[in-house]
DNA sequence: AGTGCAGTTGACTTT
DNA sequence: TAAAGTCAACTGCAC
């Protein structure tokens, strides 16, 4: 029976678990469905649109190298199968299992239902160390992700019988009402820059990863840079996790700083699939927090005047409106200044972060909604299990770009500003300010007396008996279960389980 | 040369 | 993936 291959957010021929099934039973149909509904999204904006749409006309490239087509279809994800069905007759629909927003969630279980009524069946394959369903034992998790990850990666198969079939033209960003929404540099999407990304993080770009992927300066280049081909699916977690393996096994003791890297890379594919399974396993963490004992927290609708100086970098805060304007340039930033991005807008600004957050999905050209989500809760401090971090913007900017060329490259304003008052210019006296930064905004809130009011509200909160229950139900339900590697104590606490969310 | 002391550093705890 | 506080050990210096 003819295979549909539906690609969503896997878009590559190489470690495709649903294409090799489809392949070695009959004639593939490869099929995408650019959905304008989803495109309509709070959370989606034309820079992951246009980097998605390259993905997809790179598979068509490579599809066609095989002599193939890929057929794309722009409408209802049902409208457009049961269009198919009606052409082609019956099939078997293939695709990987996606943990995506809640649209996405609900398209599918609308697609299971009509593949139901119709009698068609819809095989879904895992491509990521996450389990289905909301009953997943976080114990044995670890374990489970290793044996996943070690399963050799399938390349593309050679022979492939395909099916053709009528498509319509990629659409173009205006064409799904998708607005302009700042990109300054579109970066280069498809599988052979996937790969290119890869190599050079692995033998060029990540010796130092540790020490200097938190900067905003050194993680441009230090960082792997391969979050939104992951996301994508030009390259598989799979790949990359086997890659840094390899090069990892091959690479002699004496390279101190490299195998300390890709250790510590490979922590961080561990950590993206950790992530993903907390929403998988639990979808309404997309709009409540995992502790509900804190939805009474923050405001419900966010100050909007607040929220738009903090979205366009108009803070008063240089380091916080440097990261901000760079993000909204490039579509992306390291973990570190993501991090404090949202510190800043929960605990310094009491915005939700349902809000806060759907303005940076939509500045983030990765957007993995199983990521982000989980993230922005911790960041925001309503998890209940987490420590409470609170970043001072000051001191970020001090440790992380202790000369001010990050300021200085994305906060034109303060060009005439010395050194020595680039991280802090309310301290200049109000004459010189007017004189040396007339364009730059006052701070919009007072970080240590607005981080100290936050603290207070959540411990609060944290210190009810109420709360600790919750806390230890989080831990069950979402926590990692790791074991302490701490040499030091290794004695006395060998046995004792290091929680880490 | 040894002592007292202010200031610094690092490990660890608390919020 | 934080920051502030505490405490003990250490350092440099004056006497």
């Amino acid at each position: 029976m003819l295979q549909v291959v539906w690609f969503k957010r896997d878009l590559r021929l190489e470690d495709h678990a649903a294409l090799c099934a489809a392949a070695i039973r009959d004639r593939i149909l490869p099929l995408v469905i650019v959905e304008p509904d989803y495109w309509q999204q709070p959370d989606v904006s034309a820079r992951q649109w246009n980097f998605w749409r390259g993905c997809i006309a790179d598979l068509g490239d490579a599809i066609a190298a095989k002599g193939g087509q890929l057929c794309i279809r722009i409408g209802d994800a049902v409208e457009t199968l049961a269009a198919i069905k009606a052409a082609h007759g019956n099939f078997v629909l293939r695709a990987h299992e996606e943990t995506g927003n809640a649209w996405t969630f609900e398209r599918d279980k609308a697609v299971r239902r009509w593949c139901k009524a119709e009698g068609i069946a819809f095989e879904e394959s895992r491509q990521f160390g996450v389990w289905r369903g909301r009953r997943v034992n976080r114990d044995r998790w670890a374990q489970a992700w290793d044996r996943m990850m070690a399963m050799p990666a399938q390349p593309a198969p050679p022979l492939l019988m395909w099916e053709r079939c009528e498509s319509d033209p990629l659409a173009d960003a205006a064409a799904l009402g998708l607005a302009d929404d700042g990109l300054q540099v579109a970066p280069i999407s498809g599988r052979a820059e996937a790969l290119a990304t890869l190599h050079s993080f692995l033998h060029e770009r990540g010796e130092h990863y540790t020490r200097e992927m938190s900067s905003p300066v050194s993680g441009e280049s230090a960082c792997s840079r391969l979050s939104w081909h992951l996301a994508y699916g030009s390259l598989s977690i799979r790949e990359a996790y086997q890659a840094a393996q390899a090069h990892y096994r091959e690479l002699p003791l004496s390279e101190k700083a490299w195998r300390q890297s890709l250790r510590s890379f490979i922590a961080r594919l561990h950590w993206h699939c950790h992530f993903i399974q907390k929403l998988e396993s639990e979808p309404e963490a997309e709009y409540r927090p995992m502790a509900r004992l804190y939805e009474g927290l923050r405001p419900r609708s966010a100050d909007t005047v607040k929220l738009e100086a903090w979205s366009e970098g108009r803070t008063g805060y240089p380091f916080i409106d440097a990261a901000m304007r760079y993000l909204n340039a490039t579509g992306w930033i390291n973990f570190r200044m993501r991090a404090m991005l949202m510190s800043f807008a929960s605990y310094d600004l009491s915005l939700p972060w349902q809000e806060s957050g759907t303005a940076l999905a939509r500045k983030f050209i990765d957007y993995e909604p199983g990521i982000h989500w989980p993230q922005c809760q911790m960041q925001a401090g309503e998890t209940g299990i987490n420590t409470i971090r609170i970043y001072s913007p000051v001191k970020q900017g001090y440790d992380q770009d202790p000369a001010g060329v990050f300021i200085r490259c994305w906060v034109p304003e303060l060009a005439n500003v010395p050194d020595a008052w680039l991280h802090e210019p309310w301290k200049l006296a109000a004459d010189e300010r007017a004189q040396l930064c007339p364009d730059y905004p006052e701070r919009i809130v007072d970080h240590a007396a607005a981080a100290k009011a936050a603290k207070d509200a959540i411990y609060a909160l944290r210190r009810k008996p109420e709360a600790r229950a919750e806390a230890k139900a989080v831990v069950q339900k979402h926590g990692s279960r790791k074991r302490t590697t701490d040499r030091k104590r290794a004695g006395a606490k060998a046995d004792q389980l290091k929680l880490a969310f």
